[in-house]
DNA sequence: TGTTGGTGGTTTTTT
DNA sequence: ACCACCAACA
């Protein structure tokens, strides 16, 4: 919600009795406000001011001294979510926000709260939070220690076990049977044990952990736990439907004294259950806090009757859900605009030309978003917006911190900060090239082991003793006494510029200037860069903190710039202009969905979809293309089940195909049917092909469509009609690939596998029959 | 030790 | 198509 925004419901009237943070909020709103005591449900749907209401309360705690803000417990999912609250609850305050130390993300705060409680772990109070990439090397450690074979047993895979164990709440221990079979044959609880005890050992913890290790302790020193309780008098959750069990366990136990819980969500936005969410959180609040206060939010400010009607009709197609009715004051709007297109390339072509006419009619560009499935599809549209000169952000994407140069810093200063970091020194140790390998690396790892230290103390030793080449020795003697002194540095010098300093002497800066690549300038501003964003940072373990949990990705340069971002990174937020992209059977939803979950897994897709068109306000355009290249294959696909499901009294469909669907049933008639598999999933929807499948079919598209009179366009070569004599199999040949065998036909476009050539794909005018 | 080319997995989604 | 990993060379 943009809180520059006049309140749109217009409809409230100003009440002086009212305090100035409640007046702009409707009647439930101010309900689930002035609703202090006791638990509280509040059902929002998309929409519907649920931030405005949660700071409205947490600004009535404080200005009505029911608590100090010291005493409110807030936690959201995401950082940016965080930063909007403190916002806006110091803009009702009249007050900056730092007074609020317990608003945060469920991981910060259980940071916080671990650096304070950290020998009830096993840790050290500067303890290192892994990321998954340091989380994949170790366990790949561990898996080859314990002579299993990686490769019918990846680390990935013992990772999402861990991930899932821990998300539950369950340690080493706990596993059942079960369970311990899910890796190496029973080996699941040895490894996640072998595993917690090397993090121990390194001082370090991953994400799971974070949560985990606090519940572990609540559990085991009912004094900590009862701190907390009395000094959490009000604990407000944001998202709640996407809790998983340990969230819900944490939470319940802090909430068990004074029981002032107040937890806002949405079951048809419950979109991560793949990380561990359980939407029976949600749904099962009221028998967990007996006397639970239900607020339903259901007036939307947000989007249009049309956006609404189209998101709802299409949200009715899941049996599992709560049955609520959006509504709006707004009217007006365009329907949403459903637009077909022949391939990937032409969908990026045809929506840069909906942005720059948006542009021409003077909407700003920060208010166009493209949403898409997965990560991958961004590429097609970064392309195409690089060559029209569109400026665009992907969010999401290759993240600042994990470029190898930024991590490769952020390993210096982690063994500087936390010698025990032995991820982090395998990491740089030869990075730049010391002339350091495998070999040596090999003899410090044996050391470390066996007199019981940390890598890079025992490699010290190691130069100290006869054990490695003279060469070696020295090089390691000299990277140690560097450390020292980095470490020394440390203690006088402010972080950003420590990091200057560890870049210069350690042959970082010298390497990169070496580099005569492309990217090695890149690379040293992003350096700078880095060196730039620590200032702000007091200490070295303030700022690797930070690093770890904020994977923050929204630097804004000012500029106005379109964003591309997945789905999952636009929850929560709000568009004028959104582009659902990519709506086709196995992009959306997704092959996976169709395949393994089950009709649970296809009901997430579903709400997705959801979540997707609200968060526009005023225009959303879906688009799908009925070709585009998957795993590099050039592949087929039929309009996604979501757009048939849409409600036609509010959409309006375009298609840019000639013959719009015949092209596609040229295709079918000689595959299976593309819905079979459909069918034996969903027996229990009979008539999964919708109208939408039959206006598909029946080449119900514009089948005149506008862009075919514009010549050079390609949806002009896609015209054509394939040539008679040529089908799958058919001897050609081609002037310049010579002969080769026709192994795919669209249109007038054939792939063929040439004798000498390989694969290659061309025009059929081009080549000769060969019979 | 560092470099090269083949091979295989990979695409959900994130704190 | 692309990247990361491994095996064989320089």
């Amino acid at each position: 919600m943009n809180p520059n925004l006049p309140h749109p419901s217009g409809g409230v009237p100003v009440d002086s009795s009212v305090p100035p943070y409640a007046q702009m909020l409707n009647a439930p709103q101010r309900e689930a406000v002035l609703t202090t005591e006791g638990p509280v449900l509040m059902l929002a749907g998309a929409g519907t001011g649920k931030t405005a209401a949660l700071t409205a309360r947490m600004a009535h705690l404080v200005a009505t001294r029911r608590a100090w803000p010291s005493q409110i417990l807030c936690v959201t999912f995401t950082n940016k979510a965080a930063r909007e609250m403190r916002e806006r609850v110091a803009a009702h305050l009249g007050a900056p926000g730092e007074g609020l130390p317990w608003l945060g993300t469920f991981h910060s705060i259980c940071a916080k709260m671990l650096r304070r409680h950290a020998e009830l772990a096993g840790l050290q109070s500067n303890y290192t939070i892994i990321d998954t990439d340091d989380q994949l090397r170790l366990l790949k450690q561990i898996i080859t220690e314990h002579e299993i074979d990686e490769k019918r047993w990846p680390a990935r895979q013992l990772a999402g076990c861990i991930d899932r164990w821990k998300n539950r709440g369950l340690n080493p221990a706990d596993l059942d049977a079960a369970e311990n079979e899910a890796y190496a044959n029973g080996k699941g609880a040895q490894m996640y044990g072998a595993y917690q005890d090397r993090l121990k050992a390194l001082n370090a913890c991953d994400f799971g952990d974070l949560m985990l290790h606090i519940l572990n302790i609540f559990r085991k020193h009912t004094d900590v736990l009862a701190e907390y309780q009395s000094c959490f008098k009000y604990i407000m959750v944001d998202e709640y439907q996407d809790t998983n069990a340990v969230q819900y366990l944490w939470l319940r136990l802090l909430a068990q004294s004074h029981k002032n819980i107040c937890v806002v969500g949405d079951d048809d936005q419950s979109i991560y259950s793949w990380r561990g969410a359980e939407v029976a959180n949600i749904l099962r609040f009221e028998k967990d806090f007996a006397g639970t206060h239900v607020v339903r939010l259901e007036q939307n400010y947000r989007s249009t009757p049309q956006i609404l009607g189209a998101a709802s009709g299409l949200i009715r197609a899941n049996s599992e859900r709560h049955d609520k009715t959006l509504w709006t004051q707004v009217n007006g709007g365009d329907k949403v605009k459903v637009i077909g297109v022949w391939d990937a390339p032409e969908e990026a072509r045809r929506l840069s030309e909906e942005i720059e006419r948006l542009e021409r009619e003077g909407a700003p560009l920060d208010q166009v978003a493209i949403l898409v499935r997965a990560q991958y599809q961004t590429r097609e549209f970064e392309d195409r917006f690089i060559q029209v000169g569109i400026n665009y952000r992907i969010i999401g994407g290759f993240r600042f911190y994990e470029r190898a140069e930024i991590r490769d810093a952020l390993a210096y200063l982690r063994v500087i900060a936390q010698p025990q970091d032995d991820l982090a020194f395998e990491r740089i140790y030869n990075q730049p090239k010391r002339g350091l390998g495998s070999k040596t690396l090999e003899k410090m790892h044996i050391h470390a082991r066996r007199v019981n230290l940390p890598l890079a103390a025992a490699s010290l030793q190691l130069a100290d003793s006869d054990e490695l080449p003279k060469r070696a020795a020295n090089t390691i003697g000299t990277l140690m006494r560097q450390f020292l002194s980095w470490r020394e540095a440390a203690e006088v010098t402010s972080p950003a510029d420590l990091l200057r300093l560890v870049l210069d002497e350690s042959g970082y800066n010298d390497m990169l200037a070496k580099d005569r690549s492309a990217e090695s300038a890149g690379r040293a501003e992003n350096l700078s860069e880095l060196a730039r964003a620590m200032e702000e940072y007091e200490t070295l373990g303030d700022f690797l903190e930070h690093v770890s949990l904020v994977m923050d990705n929204d630097r804004n340069d000012g500029e106005e710039t379109v964003t591309i971002m997945t789905i999952h990174a636009a929850k929560g937020l709000e568009f004028d202009h959104v582009f659902c992209v990519g709506w086709e059977e196995g992009v959306f939803p997704s092959q996976r969905a169709i395949d393994e979950g089950g009709l649970a897994s296809l009901e997430e897709e579903r709400r997705l979809a959801y979540v997707a068109i609200t968060r526009a306000r005023r225009k959303c355009i879906i688009m799908h293309a009925a070709n585009r290249r998957i795993y590099g294959q050039w592949t087929s696909s039929i309009p996604s089940r979501f757009i048939e499901e849409l409600p036609e009294e509010f959409i309006d469909q375009e298609s840019t195909m000639t013959g719009g669907a015949s092209l596609w049933r040229a295709n079918w008639s000689e595959n299976e049917d593309p819905f079979a598999h459909v069918a034996q999933q969903n027996p229990g929807r009979a008539d999964t092909r919708g109208p939408g499948w039959r206006r598909a079919v029946s080449g119900g598209y514009d089948t005149q469509p506008k862009r075919l009179a514009e010549p050079g366009r390609s949806a002009a070569s896609f015209a054509a009609k394939p040539r008679s004599d040529i089908a799958i199999g058919a001897m050609v040949e081609h002037a310049k690939f010579g002969l080769g065998c026709v192994i795919d036909q669209e249109g007038n476009k054939l792939t063929i596998q040439f004798e000498e050539a390989g694969e290659k794909r061309v025009i059929d005018s081009f080549v000769s029959v060969v019979s």
